[in-house]
DNA sequence: CCGGTGACTGCACCTGGTGCCATCGCTGAT
DNA sequence: ATCAGCGATGGCACCAGGTGCAGTCACCGG
């Protein structure tokens, strides 16, 4: 029991949650999210970089989360089936929260600032993976495409899986991981066949 | 002879270029930019959205080109190739802006709120290469990978072009392409080989 | 000569975001 | 018991990006 009400940036981010959904983003103002949470414009800044950031407040744990099954994965693995394995571990871990994860989908679509913000932090999970990559034996540069294509497969995989209730996470990765060798694989009159 | 100079556009670029350089972008106020090139605030956000985006003019066109060099190619190509094609003539189109290239770098480099554009933008490209492909016999889903590992490859061979004064941007286009198909094919015992 | 059009301006206003300092209650040390 | 310090919060002033609206003024076409 403190002088405060505890958990300020749950309650935070319980609030922009809420008010969000009834609203939308764009016609929610900071000083109304801080106050149904009982705090002020002030404190709302003194916990989130901006108001974006309200929304992505997971991003950072899940990054480390793929982060650590990355680690876990056999080091002589491929590159990219290291990434995918650990980008279904975390995909699953998304189980129970599908109805937040489609919820926050839909404003992320309704607003090209929420889509930017997306981007960044798919990005940085990227570049965080690609680096973690680098650290094994791999070139900079595979590294890098690796991790870019596991984490195109993993966006595909998501949103297959925000859409269909019925569906398997690593059911849905393995597919987007076909579909997307299918995608980039020469065509069979372009490369000599393997030795 | 207007009433005004003409070309107001191209005049906010260009002191909105001058002062970045000088001060960097975070430095700079809109009002300073309209300033200089004898408008007012007012008169910027009549020509452009927000303040980010008197650096990014260019990219609507190059998407345009873009397209037009992607609805040139073979009908009958592999997707991802004709993808590949369309870039790798947008990017020999940018040859003699190679010193500009590099300073916009520089400053998206600088600064999260233009690599946040700047991922937004490149979104942009790849969703409307998808949709082109899509317009051919192409499924959805490899229309989308395709365009995803195109850009992808792209954007390696123009980093590496930016920093290489003497490369060719075809060449390294080549480059980053294999390196990409290097980095998502299965490793030899995973994949049955090909027939 | 006259009315329309379009680039530009002025102004008031909103909101996100920040710096700075005060407050207040808890905690631990003396 | 008292006191110092810490940490979450609040108040306030302020800045910059961004917008809505109502003008102004030169040009253009009739």
């Amino acid at each position: 029991m403190g002088r405060w009400e505890p958990n300020a940036v749950q309650r935070l981010q319980q609030a922009a949650w809420e008010l969000f959904a009834e609203r939308g983003y764009a016609d929610v103002t900071v000083t109304e999210i801080a106050e149904r949470a009982g705090l002020t414009k002030r404190s709302f800044f003194n916990h989130f970089a901006d108001k974006r950031e309200v929304l992505f407040a997971g991003a950072q744990a899940f990054e480390a989360d793929i982060l650590g099954y990355l680690a876990e994965t056999d080091a002589d693995a491929e590159p990219i089936d290291a990434a995918v394995a650990a980008l279904t571990r975390g995909g699953l871990d998304l189980t129970p929260y599908r109805e937040p994860a489609r919820i926050r989908r839909g404003l992320i679509a309704s607003s090209t600032e929420l889509q930017e913000r997306n981007l960044i932090k798919m990005a940085s999970l990227t570049a965080a993976i690609a680096k973690s990559l680098g650290e094994r034996q791999t070139p900079a540069r595979t590294a890098a495409f690796a991790a870019q294509a596991a984490v195109a497969a993993f966006d595909a995989a998501y949103d297959d899986w925000a859409a269909d209730a019925t569906a398997d996470f690593s059911a849905l990765m393995r597919q987007a991981l076909s579909d997307l060798r299918h995608a980039v694989d020469a065509g069979p009159d372009e490369e000599p066949p393997r030795s």
